[in-house]
DNA sequence: TTATTAATTTGTAATAATTACAATATTTGG
DNA sequence: CCAAATATTGTAATTATTACAAATTAATAA
């Protein structure tokens, strides 16, 4: 059940908890951007002895390994990710949903030969979504 | 002195007041993405009864009717542009500075012809910039 | 398996950015 | 110049995040 987690955590010799490895399956799981909260709230739950420091001190660990990103769509909290191929975030403002998008930056290359040391890559849209457009219409 | 943002604000039917024509000008100057805090701080000199909620008021109403941009790239405050062409931003985590990237997205039309009404799109890189990248070599 | 040590979790308190709100003041169209 | 609508101000409240110290747990070597 935790194997792929696990594995995940030898590879980049973090220390392996139970608390790491929950948070873990949860965004794997759950691939809707939650929040440093939604996260918290689902897994209290099942471990009521959990705390949010440790939410945020894991998801900490996990993103500076790369095994998770982050999401700074809302401009208010900070959404995660489990780590996939790049691609960017569109955020519809009048639902509030936010959804992947798969198209890759084509601006990487050009702006690594320009002499900058590219970690990570955001590309974030704001607009109304497919969905809300619709019903916009009617 | 005031004349281009007094058009500024003319053409979006904006009231005319000093406190939005100071922060229009503080913006159109100082073209180093400044948070809140920092336009409150500088403006405060000139106009000592300026309080903070005005300058927060008055980046919305202007950000809402497109005249400046916000830039949310170190996921704590939020930061402000005067609007210009389209172009993405690097944040360096050494030293900390945010830097204009003159490149466009070549994946809006994509979006847009998929069904998605796109208002604002940013582009945000982070690693480390040209000159820290110099000065780790030495 | 157990003891040890270093790292992690927890809970609470502190901080920082932003928003809410009510009283006062200012802008603008007639 | 007046009136109505809107903006500014100051303070208080809210929200996300970080700091920190005590208790607990994971990994390692004997």
């Amino acid at each position: 059940m935790f194997e792929k987690y696990v594995k995940l955590l030898k590879e980049k010799s973090i220390k392996i908890t139970p608390q790491r490895l929950e948070i873990l399956m949860y965004l794997d799981n759950n691939r809707n951007h939650p929040t440093v909260d939604q996260i918290y709230v689902n897994l209290k739950d099942k471990n009521p002895s959990l705390s949010k420091t440790t939410v945020y001190n894991s998801l900490e660990i996990l993103n500076k390994n790369n095994i998770i990103q982050t999401i700074s769509i809302t401009g208010s909290e900070t959404r995660y990710d489990f780590k996939n191929d790049m691609h960017h975030h569109f955020i519809c403002k009048k639902c509030g949903s936010i959804i992947d998008i798969d198209i890759a930056c084509p601006n990487i290359k050009k702006t690594i030969d320009d002499g900058y040391k590219i970690q990570e890559v955001h590309g974030y849209f704001k607009g109304i979504c497919k969905k809300c457009m619709g019903s916009e219409e009617k």
